[in-house]
DNA sequence: ACCTGAACACCGTTCAAGT
DNA sequence: ACCTGAACACCGTTCAAGT
């Protein structure tokens, strides 16, 4: 009743004062809740009580809070993981990390992809190329090295995303999305497509981190291979 | 002074038939011309002197039409060189078919990763598959062999979109370009930072291509390794 | 300096109406 | 069956105006 009386009454508004990091959580905190294409502007208005020109105030677009979350995620996972044990494991280790941050934010599988400039994938070049080094890679073959791990890790992180998007809007249950997928795959003509056939029957028993680690090996165990040779 | 006879004039109309192959075809001339925000469905209709219905008659919405301009182009590099000479020869040649036409075409490498359940998709799987098959790689290596190789391309991929979305948005020719990306790497604290500080004094020399190639031949290597032991 | 929110230009998509 | 194009719901972004 005491609201009704002014006219025009004003949504309330926040009292801290706004930020870059407030903003970049608020945008992960929505990113993770329903993915990429549900961070609007507005969106990220109702849910920090505040106006446009508040957040352009300290962001500079879209893109821009997109790349700052991706770098917030990222960031630390770089950190956390990367000088830890013996050059071996430590690769491993950033990998596995950088699989299960990715795992638990899809979204930002399809942003790494996108501006691979920004600080998160410089980070995670760096602590590759590092660990390499570490590794006894001769020096000219770290670049080519450190490309194939970083490649294959974005080309997951992009599976991965493209994944979450489709059960997201398949609204199954992982267990029955997997299984719809299995059975679409079985269904292939096994002539023209023998192996994804093959592959459709036995999808069960397939673990996606699993296989994302063995990748990681046979890269390794070829960067090894090749600098023996 | 004709047209103007009659009171708002139509816009001339196509008097062919229209079909989803003249809708896929126009919408592949409008991305590798102007990249993939410039395919909205106006220019669409523009370009094809006709209506949004028309177009919605031939294809489900936006993202069905950019998987299937993807398709058009990956369609036939796989069928063109999947089954090429020796195994090893074979997959090289995959693979860079894929890099040449992702070259050509930027936006597929960023569509690729976007939907992968894609017959583009579907068919570098089976062709990569095939071929490991055919180099005695032991039936349960194939599949995380495979996802290797295919990953690695993706991401391979995907950063090949993302720098031609940079060199596009900068305005800048490829080679002042470059020279600006190797300038910001070499100016990294070379503490923080040691191998992509070297990284950019090198970047002249470097060839994408050539690196591409060299991340396969590599992770061939860590293939044969794998299964030697 | 920091914030408000109406307004603008532009999307993808729909659908009653036409042939 | 195939096509038309006004209309709708919704974007990201701007900017005059407020504190």
């Amino acid at each position: 009743m005491a609201a009704m009386a002014s006219k025009s009454q004003r949504a309330p508004r926040r009292t801290e004062a706004l930020s870059r990091d407030v903003i970049v959580q608020a945008a992960v905190a929505i990113l993770d809740a329903e993915g990429e294409e549900a961070l609007t502007l507005r969106a990220l208005t109702v849910r920090l009580a505040t106006g446009y020109g508040a957040i352009y105030h300290h962001v500079a677009d879209r893109d821009d809070l997109l790349g700052a979350a991706t770098d917030h995620v990222i960031g630390r996972v770089v950190a956390d993981t990367g000088g830890v044990g013996k050059p071996r494991e430590a690769l491993r280790s950033v990998a596995a990390g950088l699989f299960d941050a990715i795992d638990a934010h899809p979204w930002v599988g399809a942003q790494l992809t996108r501006e691979p400039w920004r600080p998160a994938l410089l980070d995670v070049y760096e602590s590759v190329s590092a660990n390499l080094h570490a590794l006894d890679v001769p020096e000219r073959a770290v670049p080519d090295s450190a490309g194939a791990l970083v490649n294959y890790i974005l080309g997951v992180a992009g599976q991965n995303a493209a994944n979450a998007r489709a059960l997201a809007a398949s609204k199954m249950d992982r267990e029955t999305f997997l299984a719809n997928v299995a059975a679409r795959w079985a269904q292939l003509d096994p002539l023209r497509y023998p192996a994804m056939h093959k592959a459709g029957q036995h999808l069960r028993e397939h673990d996606d981190r699993e296989q994302f680690l063995a990748g990681i090996d046979l890269i390794l165990a070829g960067i090894a291979a090749v600098n023996r040779g």
